[in-house]
DNA sequence: CTTGACCTATGAGTAGCACACTGGTTTTAA
DNA sequence: TTAAAACCAGTGTGCTACTCATAGGTCAAG
């Protein structure tokens, strides 16, 4: 029972593309027809696929989900590697959103203080003045301190 | 009065190679030392960078401020563009942050959820029962509409 | 003249696909 | 029987906004 990429994309859900891709990062490693090098998947790659969207799903980047899987393959329980990835996780992903929520903070600001500002002519001194009109916020240390800490979460 | 690299990025505040960056997009256009094919930035520039780093604290896209720059180079306004730009700049963080706020109470509940479960080596059906044990809510479909919505709001 | 510090340039890599392009297979229509 | 259409596959390239690796040039001091 071996599952062409359109075939094994029907079973998971997900575009055939996808399922190129995983191949192409070695998260994926069907057989490949002799014939016309055509990927040939088996059950097993349809259950690791299943779970790799599974894991998606809940934040896990394709190379901690690489980790996990491997993790398993060498027989070990990935348990504690995923409570301390999924940690790490929260933790960026709420960096982000607060980041996210300062620049929407800082749009819609923006969006409103333009509201009543007539058009300009660009000029010797000011290409656009509805953007060279909000001020740059040079945030107090403790923010830039916080996005240093945020770019070292990302990782 | 013309920079290199180093300096004008100590003027604008950016690292050295931003706007190395900037230059192979053409975003600054130096002239080149023809001796030793380094690159020379102008006064202009220097104009042009702060303008950048501004539109970008704004939360534009490089290519945006592209289409901004562009039409002030054509003489014209700029700020119909600009207010354009940014209500759909403002729409796509929104729906960003919602997707992500979504995406941290999945996992959050996941986490507490695998708070008292005990560690097991992974089998035959199941790669890492705590991943496995999570559900996928495959949502409503207004829920997948307004994917496709956010993916095209993404351009 | 050489050493070292410092600067520069270009190319490649990052995440996760999506799309373009070409070529092969199968089915249908003339 | 053959030709055209529909559909599948493969690889290569592009997207964002940098960031790093590597190799080489520049300048002052000794």
């Amino acid at each position: 029972m071996l599952l062409q990429v359109k075939e094994l994309a029907q079973h998971c859900n997900v575009p055939p593309d996808t399922v190129r891709h995983y191949t192409r990062i070695g998260l994926l490693q069907p057989v490949r027809d002799p014939v016309n090098g055509y990927r040939q998947f088996t059950d097993s790659d349809t259950k690791r696929l299943h779970f790799i969207r599974r894991a998606k799903n809940l934040g896990f980047s394709l190379n901690e989900i690489e980790l996990i899987l491997a993790e398993c393959q060498k027989g070990n329980s990935p348990c504690s590697l995923v409570r301390d990835l999924m940690d790490h996780r929260i933790k960026v992903n709420r960096a982000r959103m607060e980041q996210l929520m300062e620049l929407q903070i800082r749009m819609e600001q923006a969006r409103a203080d333009w509201a009543y500002m007539s058009d300009g002519i660009p000029g010797g001194n000011c290409f656009c003045q509805l953007i060279e009109s909000i001020g740059i916020n040079q945030e107090p240390r403790t923010a830039s301190q916080k996005e240093k800490e945020l770019e070292q979460l990302a990782d």
